[in-house]
DNA sequence: GTCTATACGACGATAGAC
DNA sequence: GTCTATCGTCGTATAGAC
């Protein structure tokens, strides 16, 4: 599984042929369809179900334990370092999200980007700000986040990343 | 041209097949090979060099007019606006990076993204800012669109595009 | 310059042996 | 559950008539 959601991040739906999902994974293309019969969409959706689980259980969970507000904030910020290699990997959200997907795989990547929104809009909701305010705050350091990765892809300067990330706290707690 | 901006734009490189691109065009296959010798990557490149020529004379010219410059950011603003549709429209230097560009569209989109970071940098260091925090902010702003973008396509939210607009004067002149 | 026709490999997907 | 073998389609690219 591990494999197959770098070939899905790194290259898109598109780009994620079933040859690179066969030598990626180790398995022939019989066996991938044994384990997703619908083929190459299947595959797809459960990349994306299983990244969100994992970004949930590894990256967003330390927004709920019972250290102080700003130590969680730069704890997700560290968690986000490592899942993106420090701006090297793009996000699968983004690549995934090109052309027009599939209904059900449509709604996983919006459910994926709602929920990674709100658990930051959560934590800018404990600093005291209104719900509205807490969701701008946590949307747009989200976009922050994406829109850095897009920077350091074609630029190869993740310099705008590593401010991001750094950027986090100010931006989901300071009152303005 | 135009269609086949268009399909790049929406698809990606992968995505944008030659049946997609021949249909767009209105040209049958062999039309586009003579006008495009190399192929796919040919018009790839041509589509890429073509947005980043549009966009630098009818977006990113705004810069330099001799108006005040708060009125130049906010005239590139609503340039930025009308090119991306209010956020419905993905960004062409997004959409082409995913997977590994071939070398030479690899620098054109380069080229590009840091072509558009350095003019809105030129506007900050007008403010009266230092080099290197005008390109961060530049850079920045930038990143808050492209991040924007992201988001509004996965969520069909295009809440967060707005305000990156609203925002760049802020964020490219302010003093902290 | 644009067309019809076609080459040929890669694509997603399936059948059936083991 | 994994494999080999194969299907039909779509992918990029080319040849040659008009």
């Amino acid at each position: 599984m591990d494999r197959l959601i770098e070939v899905f991040r790194q290259e898109g739906f598109e780009g994620a042929s079933l040859a690179r999902l066969q030598d990626a994974s180790g398995l022939k293309r019989s066996s991938l369809y044994h384990r997703f019969p619908a083929g190459k969409n299947d595959m797809a959706c459960a990349v994306v179900a299983e990244v969100t689980n994992r970004f949930g259980t590894t990256i967003l969970a330390a927004a709920s334990t019972d250290e102080p507000l700003e130590d969680r904030i730069n704890e997700i910020g560290r968690n986000l370092v490592s899942f993106y290699d420090d701006g090297h990997l793009p996000c699968l959200l983004d690549t995934m999200s090109i052309g027009q997907p599939a209904g059900d795989l449509a709604d996983l990547l919006e459910q994926a980007m709602t929920t990674w929104i709100s658990v930051l809009a959560g934590l800018s909701r404990d600093a005291g700000h209104s719900r509205s305010d807490a969701q701008v705050r946590a949307t747009d350091a989200v976009a922050s986040i994406q829109g850095a990765l897009v920077v350091a892809r074609t630029t190869n300067n993740h310099n705008a990343f590593e401010r991001a990330i750094a950027l986090l706290p100010e931006r989901l707690l300071q009152r303005d």
